[in-house]
DNA sequence: AAATCGGGGAC
DNA sequence: GTCCCAGATTT
C-alpha cells in the first residue's frame, strides 16, 4: 500500500489549519441539521444562510417538529431565502421521514434521493458528513476545483461535462483515509470557496500546486469555462395593494407551481385591464382612486420583473368573495409568521414608498 | 438537453 | 451592469 499524498489527503490536511470548523450546523452535527443546512446551502451562500439556519432550528429543532408545522409556517421562516420550492420539499420530505423511516432521516443513499429536494450531490453530502458514509458530492465548490485540477474544459452545467466531473468526484474517494470522509466532505467545500476561489485563486498557497493541471498550463483564470450567456426576458405586472380601514393589507396565496409557489402576495394582474376587472369583481371602492407608487424593479435568474404598485385606502371585499381561502386581511405584526416574496416584504415595510 | 425556480454577494 | 452560489425538478 502506498502512502503517496492523495488528492483527498493534501486536502484534509490543509483543512486542520484552513479550513472553517465554526458553522453552526457543525456544532452538533446532527443528520437534521446537516440536512437542513444542504437544502438551504443550495444554490445559495453560506454568509447568507447562517441566520436563517439560525431561525429555523430554533423554531423546528428536529424532523418530527418540521413534519408537524405548517407549510405557512416554514414558508415564513424561509421568506427572502429564494428557491422556495426547497421549503415545500423540505417539509413534504420530513412527513415522509415520519411516515416511513420512524422520524428519522434514512442512513440509505437510495432512500435519501427518493425524498423531495435531495438529488445526487446532497444525498452524498448527507451521508458522508452526518455518518461519514463513502459518498461523493459535486457542488459549485468541487466543480470549480476538479475542472481546474484536472483541466476539464466546457461549462460545468453541461451534462456531458458533468458526467466527466462525477466520475472524477468519485475517483477520488479511493484516497480518503477511513474515517475521514466527513471531514473530507468539509474540505473540498471550504477549499473551493476559500482558496480556489473563483477569482483569484491563491495559487502559491495551495497544496495542490504540483498536481493541477490548469496551473502547469497557464489556465487558471479560464477555468471553470463560464456559463453560456443568455438574453434575460422583461415581464411587467401590476400589484395591487388594498388596505382596509384598520390599515391591514389584501394578501393573495399564490398558485402551487410557479414563480413564488404558494406564498402570500400581492393580487398581481398583467396590466390596468385585467386589474380593473379583478377589481370590480372582488373589491368594494373605486378603481381609479388608486395612488400609483414607485415601480418596484426585481430581477431573477431568468428574466426581470417590473412591478408597477397601485394603492387604496379604506377599501373592503365584497361580500362574495370574502370567504376565499386565497384571500386574507393582514394586520403588520402579521406579516413575519407568513412566507412572502422579498420585493413584496420591502414594498409592505414600514417606509412605503412614496407616491408620484 | 433545456428551462424553471430567488435572492443576494462580489466584482 | 455581470456571474454565480454546498442544485433539484420538470419539460
Amino acid at each position: 500500500m502506498s502512502h503517496a499524498a492523495t488528492f483527498a489527503t493534501r486536502l484534509l490536511q490543509w483543512f486542520e489549519q484552513s479550513g472553517r470548523h465554526d458553522l453552526p450546523w457543525q456544532h452538533p452535527r446532527t443528520p437534521y441539521r446537516v440536512w437542513l443546512s444542504e437544502i438551504m446551502l443550495q444554490q445559495t451562500q453560506v454568509r447568507v444562510v447562517v441566520p436563517y439556519f439560525e431561525r429555523f432550528v430554533a423554531a423546528l429543532p428536529d424532523v418530527r417538529a418540521l413534519a408537524g408545522a405548517p407549510l405557512d409556517e416554514v414558508l415564513a421562516l424561509w421568506s427572502g431565502l429564494g428557491y422556495y420550492a426547497r421549503a415545500r420539499h423540505l417539509h413534504a420530505a420530513a412527513k415522509q421521514c415520519v411516515e416511513r423511516h420512524g422520524g428519522e432521516l434514512p442512513r440509505d443513499f437510495d432512500a435519501l434521493l427518493a425524498l423531495p429536494g435531495i438529488g445526487r450531490s446532497t444525498a452524498g453530502a448527507i451521508l458522508s458528513q452526518a455518518w461519514g458514509e463513502r459518498a461523493a458530492i459535486l457542488d459549485g465548490n468541487v466543480k470549480r476545483v476538479l475542472c481546474r485540477v484536472h483541466a476539464v474544459a466546457g461549462w460545468p452545467g453541461a451534462p456531458a461535462v458533468e458526467k466527466r466531473l462525477w466520475a472524477l468526484a468519485g475517483a477520488h474517494l479511493d484516497g480518503v483515509p477511513d474515517g475521514r470522509m466527513a471531514d473530507y466532505t468539509q474540505a473540498q467545500m471550504d477549499f473551493g470557496a476559500t482558496l480556489c476561489a473563483r477569482h483569484d485563486p491563491a495559487c502559491a498557497l495551495c497544496p495542490l500546486q504540483d498536481t493541477c493541471l490548469a496551473l502547469r498550463e497557464g489556465r487558471v483564470q479560464e477555468l471553470p469555462t463560464p456559463r453560456p450567456g443568455r438574453p434575460l426576458p422583461e415581464r411587467r405586472a401590476l400589484a395591487l395593494l388594498l388596505r382596509d380601514g384598520d390599515g391591514r393589507v389584501l394578501l393573495q396565496r399564490r398558485p402551487p407551481t410557479g414563480i413564488w409557489a404558494a406564498l402570500w402576495s400581492l393580487p398581481e394582474h398583467p396590466d390596468h385591464a385585467a386589474a380593473r376587472a379583478w377589481f370590480e369583481r372582488h373589491v368594494r371602492g373605486d378603481f381609479d382612486a388608486a395612488a400609483v407608487l414607485e415601480p418596484v424593479a426585481h430581477a431573477f435568474t431568468h428574466y426581470r420583473l417590473d412591478l408597477q404598485p397601485l394603492a387604496w385606502q379604506g377599501v373592503d371585499l365584497l361580500p362574495a368573495v370574502r370567504d376565499r381561502a386565497d384571500l386574507r386581511w393582514v394586520a403588520a405584526p402579521e406579516l413575519g409568521t407568513l412566507g412572502i416574496p422579498a420585493p413584496v416584504r420591502t414594498l409592505l415595510a414600514p417606509r412605503p414608498g412614496h407616491a408620484r
